[in-house]
RNA sequence: GGGAGGUUGCCCGAGUGGUUAAAGGGGACGGACUGUAAAUCCGUUGCUUCGGCUACGCAGGUUCGAAUCCUGCACCUCCCA
């Protein structure tokens, strides 16, 4: 990709959300410039909701410019008000440091810190840290209009609730924001900032701060979020985010995520979180509406992204899972197989003896967590949910005995269609 | 400080002495259908050694019998000062 057409690319996957004036970045684009997105530390790993920026700046990279990725552990310690109905809990230190860490290590799988326009990961915390009130206020403080400061839309929708309120804390957040820009303007010549739509206010007064301070002009792009077709956030299931780091969310249920993108959702999420090129987005797309049954687009999405995350060898291992947990009967596996391929279900033990006995499968399924009470276990059961193997279980009072291992020590439990867990036999 | 009302199962919410393990809704879960989707339909949603046992803020009391009546305590909401 050369320089030049960062932006069509960016426009023909419908990245750009508002932009500074479109003539003049279009070409202050045509050089290679320093690009910057911020992220916050509030976790020591990054999940889904930190997949576009990181494939905007990416991209970026990609056409010729050096990303930053820029570590909020100053302004995590204070908490963006855009976008949260509430205050936000304080962090402390410690957990901050300990979560940039994590957080500069998956970055590598993004973007390239060698080469030409090597990447850098800055960390707001090392210029903001010996900051004093009072500097601050002489030097930052003094170019913010308050008045402007509660037109942002931010500032407003928070001061317009009637049951939370904004604390000085938060309010102050814009500014250090703003800051952060004019100060990467200055100690790494960095001249636009990206992030999503709800960033605009924070990105735009941070070009209003170097302005006033150091007469530069600078730029910004915002991308739109990415919501599902109901609106809530891509990459949260009602359990929770959708981490990158493969011990937190497992290769295989990352890759499940994905697959069962909705319809609605998943041109969208091709277009923003893979780079597929235009011609195989068409295809996919075609498909999509042609069969839509086959679901070549959430297949494609899924293996995509599960790839770049987790390697080829993540990926192997999550079709592998996947064909075995939607598929037919499990058995003659080997133990290393059989836990590889189901290493993030819950699991219990039982021992040889009792195996031996013939072990009630109610208890088992109590056991291995997948019901929480035997009466929880029964009902299962006598809804017809409880399969042993992936083969449906037809008596209630089933005893498990060793002729029911799929591997030399192990057997895979499911209630209802995909939760699964491993009973292993002990000794 | 004075007065009024409230506290029910995962959540909301009926229920004012006797089939009330507690209406109804939401959520969740299971099944059917399907595309591991959405929608829809059906079912389930305290524990159990299936004899029972424990539940309606907490602790006592009245009664053959209480979520329902009484007393004390805790918490919440509203009104007055």
């Amino acid at each position: 990709m050369s320089p030049t057409n960062i932006i069509e690319e960016l426009r023909w996957r419908g990245l750009i959300h508002q932009c500074t004036d479109e003539n003049n970045l279009r070409e202050h684009l045509s050089q290679s410039r320093v690009v910057y997105a911020g992220f916050d530390p509030t976790a020591p790993s990054l999940h889904c909701g930190s997949l576009l920026p990181l494939m905007m700046l990416r991209r970026f990279q990609h056409a010729g410019h050096k990303p930053l990725a820029l570590v909020g552990g100053a302004t995590g310690m204070i908490g963006d008000p855009s976008g949260k109905s509430e205050e936000r809990v304080l962090l402390d230190t410690d957990v901050l440091a300990a979560n940039v860490a994590g957080m500069a290590a998956q970055m590598q799988r993004f973007l390239d810190f060698d080469g030409p326009n090597a990447a850098k990961l800055v960390n707001n915390f090392d210029w903001m840290q010996g900051w004093s009130y009072i500097h601050f206020l002489r030097d930052v403080g003094k170019n913010f209009p308050v008045n402007v400061m509660l037109a942002k839309d931010s500032v407003k929708s928070r001061l317009e609730r009637e049951d939370s309120g904004l604390s000085y804390t938060e309010f102050s957040y814009m500014l250090l924001q703003a800051y952060d820009f004019a100060h990467l303007s200055q100690k790494e010549k960095c001249t636009l900032q990206i992030g999503g739509s709800d960033q605009w206010g924070n990105i735009t007064a941070g070009i209003d701060l170097a302005r006033r301070m150091h007469g530069t002009q600078l730029f910004a792009l915002t991308c739109p979020l990415l919501l599902t077709s109901d609106g809530r956030k891509m990459g949260k299931t009602e359990k929770g985010a959708i981490w990158l780091d493969g011990t937190r969310t497992s290769p295989y249920a990352f890759y499940q995520y994905w697959y069962n993108t909705a319809d609605a959702d998943v041109l969208l999420c091709l277009r923003f979180l893979t780079e597929i090129d235009q011609d195989e987005y068409r295809s996919l797309e075609k498909s999509l509406a042609e069969e839509p049954g086959a679901r070549n687009a959430q297949k494609r999405l899924a293996s995509w992204l599960t790839e770049f995350i987790h390697g080829s060898e993540g990926l192997q291992s999550a079709l592998r899972a996947s064909e075995y947990l939607f598929g037919a009967e499990i058995s003659d596996l080997r133990d290393a197989q059989l836990l590889e391929i189901f290493n993030d279900v819950p699991s219990g033990t039982i021992t040889r003896a009792e195996l031996e006995q013939g072990f009630p499968l109610i208890d088992a399924l109590v056991r291995v967590g997948l019901c929480k009470s035997k009466s929880d276990a029964r009902r299962s059961m006598d809804q017809g949910g409880v399969y042993v193997n992936n083969r449906r279980v037809e008596s209630a009072e089933m005893l498990l005995t060793p002729a029911d291992l799929a591997s030399e020590s192990a057997l895979v439990l499911r209630v209802g269609r995909r939760r699964n867990a491993v009973l292993r036999v002990e000794g």
